[in-house]
DNA sequence: AATTTCAGCGTACAAGCGTACACTGTTTTT
DNA sequence: AAAAACAGTGTACGCTTGTACGCTGAAATT
């Protein structure tokens, strides 16, 4: 049983998360909200904020936590796509695009925190980025049976790379868009292309050794 | 002949420049900065500010355009400690880390402008990045001879990984910061050896279509 | 049915902000 | 020598900010 109280008390929490959200742009950060006006837009009077956050710092550490969920959504689905078919690196790239197109201003918030002035949301920030990379890792350890330190140098540049590439896209026209995704896609392709070359080499190195 | 006038004014904006860079740290940004902290810092009253800037962004500008300076002796420095014998790879990373660890607030501002609020910040950072990536681009072109498309993804890419190994490196101890420099050292290799195989592909392709 | 809990409100306050305005004293120009 | 320019000052203003405090009415507990 979830009473009727502690109901209402989640939808308020959920439109301030919301209000908080919709007031971030590329002219407006996080950092510069203040509590008056996320509680405003909410519909809430100011000191109401207190009974769901202590603080905007709390707010914003749980705007993070969900950019970071909308982020693993995004790898699921990047893989049903890749499963289905397609160039893994070009698919990743497409849907990494698409993101950054639909979630403009999550992905904003991610950026911004990654080097912004609160430590604990850098950690956070960073510890979804860290999720991220694992998980390529992972996989490229697998599919493409890479030794296993040369793959992570791959899942990190690639990761990097990407994510650059998104952030450039926020700034930039649809066109031009497509134009970041090629080149992503072309600088990829070589880092694949090095770090193939760099395993293979490492283990016929650790072969002779035997 | 610079009146005794001017020589005191230059001099008062330097306060100005100065104060706004001694107070910038990782838990304050430029944005969070105020005119009249600034002024204050700079031993002047705050309303003094105007007769150097119109605005905290035009000082803010300002800095940026500082950072790139410093951004490009820091290029001229590699190149020289390159020519000079060494690995230009490992040479490089070395000279960034050590940029890193020196003006680490000047990197900082870069970074948080690089996706802050304002769009003239950007587009000031994006432009001295882009200074960096072409003259890192000309070299690879010559010294390599790689086509020209690569060189720039080559570039790119490695200019991208080299400033988010910087981002990494702000928080952290000297000796992760050593393991992070191995780290960006080895994926700029595999970038490395992956255009060097893209380019002589592309360029046997253009040949027998001669 | 009586009592307690608690989400949300309204008022109030001190602090910090940008900046308008009138001023002063020295340097520069005439 | 007189006049103008101007870097720097001090005061004052209207705003916005975070948050302390006491209140209210409905929901939850007893």
């Amino acid at each position: 049983m979830v009473g009727i109280r502690a109901q209402q008390k989640e939808k308020t929490r959920r439109q301030l998360i919301d209000a908080a959200l919709s007031q971030l742009s590329a002219q407006r950060s996080f950092s510069s909200l203040s509590l008056r006006e996320v509680a405003k837009e909410a519909g809430l009077a100011p000191t109401s904020f207190y009974r769901h956050f202590s603080d905007m710092d709390e707010l914003g550490l749980t705007l993070v936590d969900e950019a970071g969920l909308t982020l693993r959504q995004l790898m699921r689905q990047a893989r049903q796509r890749i499963e289905n078919g397609g160039s893994v690196i070009s698919t990743s790239v497409a849907t990494f695009m698409e993101f950054i197109e639909d979630n403009g201003n999550i992905f904003r918030l991610l950026l911004r925190e990654r080097s912004g002035t609160s430590a604990a949301f850098r950690s956070a920030v960073s510890r979804e980025v860290r999720f991220f990379t694992m998980e390529l890792c992972d996989y490229l350890q697998h599919a493409n049976q890479l030794d296993a330190e040369v793959a992570y140098l791959q899942a990190n540049a690639a990761v990097t790379i990407v994510f650059s590439a998104g952030s450039d896209a926020l700034d930039v026209d649809k066109q031009e868009r497509q134009q970041l995704a090629e080149r992503t896609i072309g600088q990829l392709r070589i880092i694949a292309k090095g770090a193939h070359d760099f395993s293979r080499r490492k283990k016929i190195v650790a072969k002779k050794n035997k």
